[in-house]
RNA sequence: GGUCCUGUAGUGUAGUGGUUAACAUGCCAGUCUGUCACACUGGAGAUCGCGGGUUCGAGUCCCGUCAGGACCGCCA
């Protein structure tokens, strides 16, 4: 064992006899004077070797990543290193073992000297090593630390819910495995625990928690990857403000704690109407302005035709204005904009600059009222731009709330360090899709319609709200949870909305709507997404950044060549009898 | 499923269709007593992802393919 890590020693310790181990970060030989720089994971220690000491041969053979243990004695350096916490003192060796030696590493471990991601992927071990990652693997676990200190106290119970577990309808592809036993049937890996938390309320536990590793088959992004972890927890007895109240004192507990960031006041909430009006979007980052206005009711009767003609087949034009944005955007500027806009199905981009009069690519074809009336909606001034969408509500929303966020990070508007919480609230339960013709859930089917619409909804489903929550931080969907059905009736209810015939209900959900029956009480949750809170913690816009063996786009382990072929013979277990078997 | 970017010594990058593919770092050998990105001298190290095509000639142009990344669709 060793007595000290290597960021421990400073100047209380010279004339201290000590024993380090760790890896051989750097040697630098200088002839008769050897130094080693000894990396532990909490830092770095040191060591020399003078001219007289006979183990300097030894330190000259030392190559980076070596494993060793030493011994010997704390002394004052006689010239410092400020930037070490170890700077003021160094260790004179009188004792070297190698444990291990190292092969040259395929990238250096150091955090300002990436490798392509592909080659950290494929050595994600040497990859861990660099202190960076080091720090964000601690991170992760302090997180975790703080979030079952905080939930143990207030008296949840940590459960295991099962991996193997039944396909269900709905949401995202699921993982499946073949059952051996089972011939021609699967488990599935879960989306979520959410059916078991949900029993486990049936069952009378009244506070579930899990660090639940959740699976996905979809394709993935910067912050999503096919298995991920989410702090779930569920409570009973509880309305939807004992909910939220108590999981933003988690979220508090665990940005005090492990960030030192003190929250007093609540966490700011938003209806889900007001953020799609204003942010175009259900994840609004509010860290900044340029909200979006809507034009329609001053351009209703203009003569432009792109704009009528959108306004006539039930469109809306709506608007964001950019402080400073005539003169920072470029004609160029504005087609690479207009670019952004296009990727998220805007078929263009108006824009009007006011500066020393009025330009841009739709003044021309606009009155003089209506230019008036659209600076004074979108509040701009001389020198801002005006960008301006027309299309179907939903275009316009999707295309003028990216371009938003897009402005604002590559206009440097946004500020890392502000923690912007907000609960957006009151959720339709339902929305229509026209290309499959029929209802979806905005959460899950599992949600309470609020219950003022609970004998409606059947009837007019889009004009139900339910008992829905998201908790989102700088344009991040951090976590989201409602209040659960607990009566038979109105979970049968909801899945008819959604199209299920009493058969499919029956043969999918059967265990769960009878387990309703058996005295459910109130229930409600959420699940927050642990992985991107240590990324919003950690300051990283990569969440294989805070994942220790993460997988590539394409969804494989570079490291152990997941997912890999297997031996046909351990296929044939899964495979139906043969006609020879039968026939025996 | 789609769009875009990338692939060249161990690692990271440079490289007008034309001689022996360059630079940094790492590696190897040597000099050096206060370094901490040590310095200095010398050296080794490349099937230019893979396959095809255009061309007198391809790292460079074209097509395909594989791999990595970003985004759209998808992710209740």
């Amino acid at each position: 064992m060793y007595t000290h890590h290597n960021n421990a020693l400073t100047l209380n310790d010279v004339n201290t006899r000590v024993r380090l181990k760790g890896f051989v970060a750097k040697r630098r030989d200088l002839g008769n004077l050897v130094f080693i720089d000894l990396r532990d994971r909490e830092g770095i220690t040191q060591l020399a070797f003078d001219a007289d000491n006979d183990l300097k041969s030894i330190a000259q053979a030392l190559k980076n990543e070596y494993v060793i243990d030493i011994e010997g004695t704390v002394r004052e350096r006689t010239s410092k290193n400020p930037n070490l916490t170890t700077g003021d003192i160094e260790i004179d060796v009188d004792k070297v073992v190698v444990l291990n030696t190292a092969a040259q590493p395929p990238l250096l471990i150091q955090d300002d000297t990436d490798a392509l991601e592909e080659t950290r992927l494929k050595y994600r071990y040497l990859d861990l090593r660099r202190p960076v990652l080091q720090k964000l693997m601690r991170l992760r676990h302090q997180m975790m630390r703080a979030t079952r200190a905080f939930l143990d106290e207030e008296g949840f119970i940590e459960f295991d819910t099962p991996v193997l577990t039944a396909s269900t309808p709905e949401g995202a592809r699921d993982y499946i495995v073949p059952s051996r036993i089972h011939k021609g049937e699967y488990y599935a890996l879960p989306q979520s625990p959410q059916l078991f938390k949900q029993l486990l309320m049936v069952s009378g536990f009244e506070k579930y928690y899990q660090i639940a590793k959740c699976f996905r088959d979809e394709d993935l992004r910067s912050d999503r990857q096919p298995e991920f972890t989410q702090i779930d927890l569920e409570m009973s007895f509880v309305d939807q403000q004992t909910v939220i109240q108590t999981s933003e004192r988690l979220v508090k507990h665990i940005m005090q704690t492990v960030a030192g960031k003190p929250f007093d006041a609540a966490f700011k909430r938003m209806t889900y109407h007001d953020a799609m009006r204003d942010y175009g979007t259900d994840k609004p980052d509010t860290r900044f302005g340029m909200l979006l206005k809507d034009l329609s009711d001053i351009l209703k009767k203009t003569d432009f035709n792109v704009f009528k003609s959108v306004l006539e087949t039930g469109g809306s034009v709506q608007a964001i204005a950019v402080k400073g944005g005539a003169s920072a955007y470029s004609r160029k500027a504005i087609d690479a904009l207009t670019e952004e806009a296009k990727k998220h199905g805007a078929k263009g981009l108006a824009f009007l600059k006011f500066q020393k009069g009025i330009s841009g690519s739709v003044a021309k074809f606009l009155s003089a009222e209506e230019t008036d009336a659209i600076q004074s909606r979108t509040d701009a001034t001389e020198g801002d731009l005006v960008l301006i969408v027309a299309d179907t509500p939903a275009v316009v929303r999707k295309s003028l709330g990216h371009l938003r966020n897009h402005i604002a990070k590559t206009q440097n508007l946004i500020d890392d360090d502000v923690y912007d919480f907000t609960w957006i609230v009151d959720w339709p339960m339902f929305e229509y899709d026209e290309e499959t013709k029929r209802y979806y859930t905005l959460h899950h089917p599992f949600t309470r319609v609020i219950d003022q619409h609970k004998s409606s909804f059947v009837d007019k489903p889009l004009d139900a709200l339910a008992y829905c929550y998201d908790l989102v931080v700088q344009g991040q969907e951090l976590g989201g949870g409602s209040m659960r059905i607990h009566e038979q009736t109105m979970q049968q209810s909801v899945f008819s909305v959604l199209g299920l015939t009493e058969a499919e209900q029956r043969r999918r959900f059967g265990f769960f709507t009878d387990a309703l029956t058996y005295g459910t009480p109130p229930h409600g949750g959420i699940a927050f997404g642990f992985d991107r809170f240590v990324m919003l913690l950690g300051k990283t816009k990569n969440i294989r950044d805070v994942i220790a063996f993460p997988k590539t786009a394409s969804a494989q382990c570079l490291m152990t060549g997941a997912p890999s072929s297997i031996d046909a013979d351990q296929l044939t277990v899964f495979k139906p009898d043969t006609p020879d078997k039968t026939d025996v």
